[in-house]
DNA sequence: TTGTACGCGTTATCAC
DNA sequence: GTGATAACGCGTACAA
């Protein structure tokens, strides 16, 4: 600009004007100086503009993992809705600990981003630390919490309903007449876990005293230890399982057909997180649907609306999501 | 700063060098400003300092697509590498569009990042249009190319050596006596199908005049078109099969086991990408492992030297990583 | 030892 | 219709 107000003999606010289009600017000044912004090919600076309206454009993301399938699509749901709006998407990954989720806050914090979606770390809901949250919704910045949520932070939050998802599949298993059902899922502290595990076990006394057995699996952690694994599947001879995530499902799947059974004749299946594993898996396995892609688009308008409200009205809503049962053939039509 | 100054009755300067422990402050004045700004929790505006050093510690990251394994790992080596030096990712998606990818640059060339790293839509390569990226050099702001890349653009760039990898997966299945080995890959306009496809091609030309039939298959795009999968398959009564990509080799393997052909006895199947498909598939896959989150370490660490580095020297390079053939159960041992 | 003044690139306000 | 000035938050050369 400065550049261009020279070469024209003008002050540097003509310019400005005149690329905004004013009413105010003679209208030979200013095909005058957008000519030659073109010729210039002129961008206005957006970290200057930043500092000026003390707006960004960017929101700040940040993840447990991004080589996930869920979140992926909750990233591509978000990318999409804010470019919409002219906002960039800054994604930063906790890696599952809370230390580096403390650090990836406090670097955006600092006037990078103009609001916060995230998904708690496991070692963070471990831990049950939010103070970092906390702060940071203290200074004022908007914050939405997805998926992995707590209810010590006051906030936007979406989820999806992961009791009634397990609830749904597991009366699917029920409907099928199975008898002895399995739950491999993860220790408590992950909310989701929590939640799903209320699930399946609120549909199996829902069915009343129907002799169902139900077997529960807490894995320590997302990963897989093999050994508990097979010692669970050698122990309890089920004709049935909910996994919490696909890496269950597909891991239970092989060691069942390695034992000789049949899906999902002897036994049917389901999981959590409709990727791809779940889609191309052999056979392809049932699974409830988590719609990341959705819940992104909506944490981003939830939080833009935020942001560009210029009230201060403190009133946090909690959006759920209604998860879906796809059927495919790993469990009986 | 501003607040803190008038509550010590000092100038601002004098809080700005308390603050980076300057030698020309007194330790009186230095203790009494860190205490204030330790209580106030202060910290600096990353916006203004981008404004007066010209640097904004963020990278700008443009990729094709994020749900896919291959790009997830790359981000990840990125970001890894990035944050222990002190800079953010930006994540954009061009969503394998042309316009979006310009856009998305655009937006980020504008001061928001002090450099790209990107890999082509196949719009842009089917386009062969690469003025976006060429303004971006010319403006002086670094890029590093990686797996998508063109000869087009002059700057660092990192791939794998895809003709290899192609070339010792190819090996391999004629090393166990496959006589009618088809490969199934995209059209030529992607670099990295144009470069597997010569390797495959030429791996059985050194192998001599051994009567080995090549039957190749070129897929509109990166998604399956099933019909024309079921087609070559019937037609060809293959006995081995390298695939570009997780998906059509999983496919691949599906229908192939529908029609009755045992894996790897009959037909002996191999993957590009080394993901979770590969891994958790039934038989799993061998594959050819692409190294993402080393040369997402690697792109990263080329960029931020390019960034750091005062002199202007303008001598690019192009890094090529070797592939890794993963052998599970999909061939023969 | 501390404070003043200026500049980073832009825009809004107000004076001319 | 145009231009000067201040301000966003920070760093720093220079003056006091």
């Amino acid at each position: 600009m400065k550049h261009i107000a020279k070469e024209l003999d003008v002050s540097i606010s003509t310019v400005s004007k005149a690329l905004k289009n004013s009413e105010e600017i003679s209208r030979d000044t200013k095909e005058k100086v957008q000519a030659f912004a073109k010729l210039y090919n002129y961008k206005p600076n957006n970290i200057a503009v930043s500092l000026k309206n003390k707006r960004t454009k960017n929101i700040g993301v940040i993840i447990p993992d991004i080589v996930h399938h869920f979140f992926t699509t909750v990233i591509r749901g978000i990318e999409k809705f804010a470019n919409t709006k002219g906002y960039n998407v800054i994604v930063c990954l906790s890696d599952e600990s809370f230390d580096k989720e403390v650090i990836n806050m406090e670097m955006l914090a600092n006037g990078s981003i103009d609001g916060f979606i995230m998904s708690l770390s496991s070692d963070t809901q471990l831990k049950n630390d939010y103070n970092h949250l906390k702060e940071v919704t203290e200074q004022g910045i908007p914050l939405v919490l997805f998926d992995r949520i707590t209810n010590e932070v006051q906030c936007d939050k979406i989820i999806i309903d992961d009791q009634l998802g397990a609830y749904v599949a597991t009366k699917k298993l029920l409907d099928e007449g199975r008898k002895k059902i399995a739950l491999i899922t993860t220790r408590d502290y992950l909310s989701v876990s929590k939640a799903r595990t209320e699930g399946f076990l609120k549909a199996i006394s829902d069915n009343g005293n129907s002799g169902v057995e139900k077997l529960i699996l807490k894995m320590p952690s997302m990963g897989m230890d093999e050994s508990l694994f097979v010692a669970f599947l050698d122990e309890h001879d089920i004709d049935a399982v909910l996994c919490v995530n696909e890496i269950f499902a597909i891991s239970a799947m092989r060691y069942l057909k390695l034992k000789g059974k049949k899906i999902p004749e002897d036994v049917s299946c389901i999981g959590f997180t409709d990727g791809l594993l779940s889609k191309y898996a052999n056979p392809s396995l049932t699974a409830i649907a988590q719609h990341g892609d959705e819940m992104g688009k909506m944490a981003a308008k939830m939080l833009i609306e935020k942001i560009e409200s210029e009230n201060e009205e403190e009133t946090y809503i909690t959006k759920i999501l209604e998860p879906t049962l796809i059927e495919r053939d790993s469990t009986v039509k």
